[in-house]
DNA sequence: TTTAAAATAGTGAGTGATTACTCACTAAGG
DNA sequence: CCTTAGTGAGTAATCACTCACTATTTTAAA
């Protein structure tokens, strides 16, 4: 029966994005999820446990996600598009998890081993494979992806906290646009 | 004699930056700074006080640089390289400002009150002036500055995790041009 | 200028509240 | 019967903050 399990995974991504990891107390995820403070422990090493398997679950699932929008498409270009169509996605139909992965940046991403796929390294294959093909105008891939990956988060960190108010579509393929701006050969 | 309120604030900078406001005691804090424990309280309020206040005072000395930055010039593509270039150079000049400032964007930005000029609001006016000017396409000024420094703050993000390895000099250049294939009028 | 009073800066032991985690125990499923 | 799941009171450590006190600086009246 794992159902104490979920809840307590569930109920942690609540408390951690409310209040950060630091600020919430295994009692008050116990009590939230109903189940004893000790159940806790049954499941997880300690709450710095729990925080990181939760990262990387909702990393994963991210990344997974992008794996599967490019795998129907060949050529870079509608590689990209996919790409961040499925990353705008991703934070519309999974608020929490997307929120997670981008509070725990800074103090979860650098205990992931080096050798796991990230999801930034799906934009710097990609990139290189339009470069390789001539579709890409030449630059470093991972300049490449930073540059993407950038104007994606911090274009939905406008949209999250109100700062753009035009309409989602309208915004991503605007974003799209400008993806392709920065690194099509001319 | 303000000498232990610098050196507070000074360590204090320090300590959230490697651990967390919420990971830094108020004890060590005062062990590092060489002063007793009560004498942060004759400075601040609280701890939370101190962050906020640090917080404060760095976005402010960012947001002060860039207007500077932009002052000497007139027309909008000069401003915007000014401000990227300043951007960098602040990021490069006083990392930790630039660290706490970005650690702090989630938990203090929104503390800030709405009236106070912020480094954003910068980049909205340069590009507004742009548009308005018919030097860069039509756009939603906030779309704009989030595509501007999103590609900015991840880039120094790759930078600085050394996932870039290129020049610095280089890269900014990069940034530039790329900026400019984003906003410029065809 | 002298000096007394007031305000500010600094101290560090103390406090009550809270913390993550443990442990001896019970329950139950295979 | 043994492993796993669950309990919740208990614990030692730690926390931000206070307070009674001393030291120093500022103020301003004589």
């Amino acid at each position: 029966m794992p159902n104490s399990k979920t809840r307590i995974s569930k109920v942690a991504l609540d408390l951690f994005i409310e209040k950060g990891i630091k600020g919430t107390t295994t009692r008050e995820i116990a009590k939230r999820a109903g189940i004893a403070e000790g159940t806790i422990y049954k499941h997880f090493k300690s709450k710095n446990d729990l925080a990181f398997k939760l990262f990387l679950s909702h990393m994963d699932s991210f990344r997974n996600r992008l794996l599967e929008s490019i795998d129907s498409h060949s050529n870079p270009r509608d590689k990209l598009r996919a790409l961040i169509e499925a990353f705008f996605s991703f934070a519309k139909k999974e608020p929490k998890g997307y929120s997670y992965i981008m509070i725990g940046h800074h103090t979860e991403l650098s205990k992931v081993p080096r050798e796991r796929l990230k999801p930034k390294d799906i934009f710097v294959d990609v990139i290189r494979e339009g470069i390789r093909k001539g579709e890409f105008r030449s630059m470093n891939e991972e300049l490449g992806a930073a540059l993407i990956i950038g104007m994606i988060t911090r274009v939905i960190l406008f949209l999250n906290t109100g700062l753009i108010i035009q309409g989602y579509k309208q915004t991503i393929s605007e974003v799209i646009d400008a993806s392709f701006r920065v690194l099509d050969a001319r």
